[in-house]
DNA sequence: TGGTTTTCCGGTAACGGTTGCGTAAATAAA
DNA sequence: TTTATTTACGCAACCGTTACCGGAAAACCA
């Protein structure tokens, strides 16, 4: 089966007129009789004739719409993200073609390259496998107006729109050594993911502002990211075997995905929180305020963010010029704390912030 | 800014070429010499030309690319059904892009309309609010290989694969009754969904079976879909608000998202699960194992469900001409019985069935 | 009647790429 | 030397659309 559309060509012959007059009348040009107007428009109309937009494309050189190159949307961030996006561009007109990377720097490479001749922007969070940029800077240097969110890649000079992963990290770390914690471990996903690094660095810092010295058994990367769950239960398996006396009795988790599946493998191996091990991680997920022990966690501004970095791209398309500067902006997460961290007053069980989505 | 890319035009005037002859040395024709063939494809190298694709396809009349149209998927479970699509795609070589219509007739008819001409089939799963599908109808005849998934449309004979919503729906409603519920009530998405109808039937048909006489005032549709948990919390406020003797003593919820909610509002609202109301939902969200009382759900074969669908729209794109008959995959739900929907064996709190999702 | 303007329409080029065909020069064969 | 063949390249058409240009016929003016 293949799509086999109306064209103008073939209207033109089946109403005796030139190509031209047909394009034109559909234009509702003075220039052609209404009469002819008429028969042109009737006969479009019952064809159901849509002027090809490949063929526009390539004469005009735009496509209104743009891309958004995503690693997974199986994660409730990155969703309420696009969504965030999705809205400013449709009241401009634009389409929107979201595209998956899985991760996987091959398929962000091939996704890119697909999307650069069919929008006319780009906004992309880097796989956690990418390692060489030189395809989008390529792109970028041609003029494709390209705006990083989340994940940015400083290789790149242009706007760019992130959480703010190092207070966010530094205030949850702190919370853990507020509620008594002394040896706080960390599991990020990808080592090359700028979040992670950020969150890291947060992390360590709060633990040096607080007089610990870090062990670097504590701190797990998760080679593919922490896609699946069996990498977060190896890093865990490492960490609750240490010897007691090195064990954390405080984690954070520096990816939703992750601190998902920590908490799965917590409630698995019943080790209890905060009890055994107080946990906190960052995370958009649905439902984590009525999992049992209630789950704190560092949430993003997830649909602000989208809209923040739709609007950046929004201006790249509008201006004449690559622009002289380049702006980073900043939000700041939420910390929510709950029963899975709060190993102080436990009488109080009330959650410190509640914030309800929808 | 706009992208600008190198053609090869511009290279064959660089190198003092004709056009066609850099075209034939791009593709190592041996129609040229090899010193001609290096020197050429060293340029190009250089300048990182890539073949304008939008100017292949309106030669070549086909787009190396699938399009897949989803309502929300700020849903679990049409992630999960994605995820299954892409992977049998990219090993054809097909490019996957992804469109949401955010559930609103209008922009699925602009989204499909957009893909129509950039892509050489569609996996679509109709928006809830879309009543007239003239469109489809008419690119369908015109050739386009159209699948649907999930959600599909009678008015069109195509490949279909769904979920046995009946069946799901049918035992769900069975295991209420059997916990001894004896005023199960209905909670649906938009009344135009088919999943919706569908599910309805079951639930319907289980309470006949049942000798129950079914109050119209049980049965509650979600006038959009209940992407919004106000819409489902309206439905939740009329049905405790009934008087205790026509008050429901058990819930189906037909839709992820409305499941979520409704389990939200009980909580809320402090309505003790499965004492004082049995919950059991269809849902694919993550987590519903480890909230308290654990939520039991029709869990639906989401990534199953999208490797089939690709196959049939693979088998489309293969086929010469518009097959004779049309397939509908049935896939039969997994029903998880956990401890919101447990009346009986409340000291047996293990969980009938688990399955791990990862 | 002859010239000018207006009306209405068609031909053609261009967007970027591939491809069939034509062709000049170089080489080989006679 | 003449002819045939090969080599190596350019021209032009095509995909669907729009824009510029040009032109026939009708209408207008003198």
């Amino acid at each position: 089966m293949k799509f086999e559309p109306v064209t103008i060509k073939q209207m033109a012959r089946d109403l005796n007129l030139g190509i031209s007059t047909v394009s034109r009348a559909l234009h509702d040009s003075h220039e052609i009789s209404e009469e002819t107007k008429k028969r042109v428009v009737a006969y479009a109309k019952k064809l159901n004739y849509i002027p090809n937009p490949i063929a526009l494309s390539l004469r005009e050189k735009r496509n209104k719409s743009i891309g958004i190159v995503i690693s997974q949307f199986n994660n409730p961030f990155c969703s309420q993200v696009v969504h965030g996006m999705e809205s400013s561009f449709y009241s401009q007109g634009y389409q929107v073609s979201i595209v998956q990377t899985d991760e996987s720097a091959e398929k962000e490479m091939k996704a890119i390259q697909y999307l650069s001749f069919r929008v006319d922007g780009l906004l992309v969070s880097i796989s956690s496998e990418t390692k060489n940029i030189d395809h989008l800077k390529d792109l970028y240097e041609k003029g494709m107006p390209i705006v990083f969110y989340d994940r940015i890649c400083a290789d790149l000079q242009t706007h760019m729109t992130i959480s703010d992963n190092y207070r966010g990290a530094y205030e949850a770390t702190r919370h853990l050594l507020d509620q008594g914690c002394r040896r706080v471990a960390f599991v990020g996903g990808a080592v090359t993911q700028s979040i992670v690094q950020e969150r890291k660095a947060g992390y360590l810092q709060a633990l040096e502002d607080g007089g610990i010295n870090v062990d670097p058994k504590w701190i797990h990367y998760l080679p593919k990211g922490g896609v699946h769950y069996v990498e977060t239960e190896v890093a865990m398996d490492r960490l609750m075997r240490l010897p007691k006396n090195k064990r954390p009795d405080g984690l954070l988790t520096a990816w939703d995905k992750v601190t998902a599946d920590a908490y799965r493998y917590l409630r698995r191996h019943d080790i209890s929180m905060p009890g055994e091990l107080a946990l906190i991680g960052f995370s958009n997920f649905p439902l984590t305020d009525f999992v049992s022990p209630s789950l704190s966690v560092v949430q993003q501004q997830s649909e602000k963010l989208g809209e923040v970095a739709a609007g950046q791209l929004l201006s790249l398309l509008q201006s004449k010029r690559k622009p002289a500067k380049f702006h980073t902006e900043v939000l700041m997460p939420e910390i929510i704390i709950r029963e899975s961290s709060s190993k102080l007053s436990s009488g109080e069980k009330e959650p410190l912030k509640v914030k309800n989505k929808d």
